[in-house]
This record gives C-alpha cells, sequence and structure tokens, in this order.
DNA sequence: TGTACATCAGTGAACGCGCGTTCACTGATGTAC
DNA sequence: TGTACATCAGTGAACGCGCGTTCACTGATGTAC
C-alpha cells in the first residue's frame, strides 16, 4: 500500500480502530445511527468507556469515519462493474443497498442531526456521480430530444456537476439523474418497508424502471 | 362534528394535547424525531415534565399521535386535488413535503427504530394510495404495453394493493408505482440536501419526471 | 344558593439509567545508548 | 545484552447532563343533593 511498513503497534491500533467501527456497523444495523454510543461499543468490547478516546477523538469522528467507510464503500462497489452496462451499475447498487439499509440511508437517507459532510467524503460522492455519467453515457444516446419545460436547455447552463464529462449529451445528463432518483426512490421505500404490506416483488419493479432508462 | 358538545375540561384538554404536539413537531423539525424529548417539551410549556403524561401516556403515544396526524394530513392535501390532474397531485405532494421536511420524513423517511405502526394508520396510508390510483386512471391509458420482464403479467396477479381499483388495468398501476416511487426519490433526496452542492432546479426535474408520467 | 364530595391538573422529589467526556494514574511495550 | 527512559494502551473514578417514568401530594374545578 501507500504507507511505509507498519510498526507492531500501528498495526495494532489499526486493528482495534476496525473492531471498533466494526461493533459500529452492528449497533447500527439495530437500531440506527443516532443509537451509536461509544460506551456501549466499549463494553461488547471487553474494555472501559474512556479507552476508545485513544482511537477516535469523540463521538462525531467515529460517525464521520463510518460514513466515509460508507461513501468509499459505495464508490468501490460502483467501479468495479464494467462501465458500460447501465442494468449492471443498477445491480451493483441494489446488492450493495440490500446487503446493508442503515449504510445506505447513512449515505441516502435522513441525514444525521447536525452532522455536517467534512469535504472528502463530498469528494467520494462526486466519484459515484460520476460511474454513474460513465455509464449513462455509454448506454447511448438519450430517448426524447426534449422534456417538458426545457429541462434540457436548462440543463445546458447547469452541467458544472457533471464536471468531468463535457461531452455528455442533455439527454444523457437526464439519463443519469432519472436513474439516481428513480431507483433511490424505489429502493429506500423498500428498506423503510413500505412495499411489505403490499405483496410485491420489487426486484421486478427495479428492473422495469432500469428497463425505461434505455434506449428503445 | 361527531363528538356531542364538549366540556369546558374536555376543551381544554384537546388545546393541551394540541399545544404538545406543536411543540414536538417545532422540535422534530430542528433535529428529528428522535430528538423528541417530553421534558424538554414540558419545560417550554412552563410545566414540570411529569404533567404530560396527563394527556400522553408516555413518550410512545406521543410520537404515534404525531404520526398519524402526518399521515391525516397528506391524506387530507391529497384528497382536496382535483382527482383527474395528475400533475396537480404531484405539485400538492411536492408542496406539502416542502412545508415540513421532517413531517415528510415521518411518513416515508427512515423508519424510527423499534416502532411499529398500528393498523388505523396503514388504513391512511392506502387511502393516500387510493387518490394516487384515481388520478393515474384517470390520466389516461397506460404507455406502453408492456415493460421488460413482464411485468404487467406479474401485476395482473398481485393488485391487492390497488383492491379498490379492479378496473385500473396493469399500464396504470405501474404509472402509480412509478409516480409513487419517482417522486419520492427525488423529493427525499432534495430534502436530504443531495442536491445543494449541485446547484440544480429540482423544480424542473420534478416537472420533467411528471410529465414522462403522462401519455404522450 | 350553599354545602359535601369527587374529579382532575399540575407539582416536586425521587429513581435508575446511560450518555459523552476529563483526568490522574498504572503497566506494559518499545526505543536509545 | 542490559539498563534508563519515553511512549502509549487501558483503568477507574468522577462530573454534569438529560432522559422517561413513578409516586404521593396540593389546589383548583366541576358535580350532586
Amino acid at each position: 500500500m501507500a504507507g511505509t511498513a507498519a510498526t507492531p503497534r500501528e498495526r495494532y491500533r489499526e486493528q482495534v480502530r476496525a473492531e471498533v467501527k466494526q461493533l459500529a456497523w452492528e449497533q447500527i444495523a439495530g437500531d440506527g445511527a443516532s443509537a451509536l454510543s461509544l460506551n456501549a461499543i466499549a463494553k461488547r468490547m471487553g474494555m472501559s468507556g474512556p479507552a476508545l478516546y485513544r482511537y477516535f477523538a469523540g463521538r462525531d469522528e467515529l460517525i464521520t469515519a463510518l460514513i466515509r467507510d460508507a461513501y468509499r464503500s459505495l464508490a468501490d462497489t460502483v467501479r468495479n462493474v464494467d462501465p458500460r452496462d447501465l442494468p449492471g451499475l443498477a445491480r451493483a447498487l441494489r446488492d450493495w443497498a440490500l446487503e446493508d439499509p442503515q449504510r445506505y440511508f447513512l449515505v441516502y437517507g435522513t441525514p444525521v442531526p447536525g452532522y455536517h459532510a467534512p469535504q472528502d467524503i463530498t469528494a467520494i460522492s462526486s466519484e459515484i456521480m460520476s460511474v454513474l455519467l460513465d455509464a449513462c453515457v455509454a448506454a447511448g444516446p438519450g430517448g426524447a430530444p426534449a422534456a417538458a419545460g426545457n429541462l434540457d436547455a436548462y440543463l445546458e447552463g447547469h452541467r458544472h456537476w457533471a464536471a468531468g464529462h463535457p461531452d455528455a449529451r442533455p439527454a444523457q445528463l437526464r439519463r443519469a439523474l432519472s436513474f439516481w432518483t428513480r431507483l433511490h426512490g424505489l429502493l429506500s421505500l423498500e428498506l423503510a418497508g413500505h412495499f411489505t404490506g403490499m405483496d410485491m416483488d420489487v426486484e421486478l419493479l427495479f428492473a422495469a424502471e432500469v428497463d425505461a432508462l434505455l434506449p428503445d
């Protein structure tokens, strides 16, 4: 890796940090991010509460690390997909979300009260968006030339969020935005349990929505 | 109204209950539902904590009442729209969401940890869905005959959630589901602040998505 | 209209809990000569 | 290889806080005769 050979102490430090995060995720998986408690984690590790302050400056730093890891994990996941395979990208996103719903919510759900993301996290966020744009451009030309309300014209003037893709046509930008928002809508409703009473095969809905994004 | 004439005491009770809920909403608007505290509300009312137990059996009952009111409010809002005006319905939903983001999240967001909705709330939920279905049927026949993965065939066999609409065609059921999930995707990402860094006119995106749901 | 009683709103003290965080300290591990 | 010192992990006590909830009680409001 990038760093030089780690001393045993450094390796031990990283190991304990990882274990803390691991237990934090288990805690979050149960009751959500707002239930995260340093003392509870310490207890499960067989240590006393203050010991964790050797590894994290406080609760906030731990949450930040978790959120960063979640973004990083998603970014790595989508970058592992063939950049020309839009349905594959959708499937990867879905699998990632179902693997750990609370992790998904930490990224795209209700914001944690009073928390503001540091800059490196927003960087990972646009890395994800960039992969999405790649796939949406590769999927071919966009569909209908212009949607109502001249959205296409607007997008021509507001494509700063797609800075790495000056070649993308407005219809392809639209496709990326729809991909993102539509799939998030389905996933978040599913993960929140809003389909449970409906006896609905969400995967089928998901596939249909992906299909609607592809050229005829 | 339905009840008989209220005694002064009964009226006072309702008044205090309403004030408690009002302050609870203000608290939620700031820090989300998990930050709701009975003691804090009592303090803001100039009363001592235990006094609230005259009006709510506990924190859980208060949250339940708030969630019920939120669902009720949304149901009333959508029922106030011309049942044939699908774009109007979309606009009403959007306005309602923007009016109080946390109220929207209480209905469609990350579920409150450890909370299970009582039956009357799921009833209101299907009331909302029913209005949606009305508008989606009235909007005309569905678009393309069948999406990929024979979703239409599946929906013919799984339309129990649309019990009040035996006349609705599969393409119209699809339209309702897309309406719900797509607009939720946009709204929840917007309310969670995921568009803020993008300099994006979400209302335009919203209008375009609604447009895409209408027959050509 | 007045008296006797029941109902109910609200108080204040208390319980037990878990939280994040600080601080002074003990022991073990590593480093330098 | 051995000694002297510095570094660092982890402990235990403590602080202050706010939480939900219970309990016995006071005082005011309503009801019945």
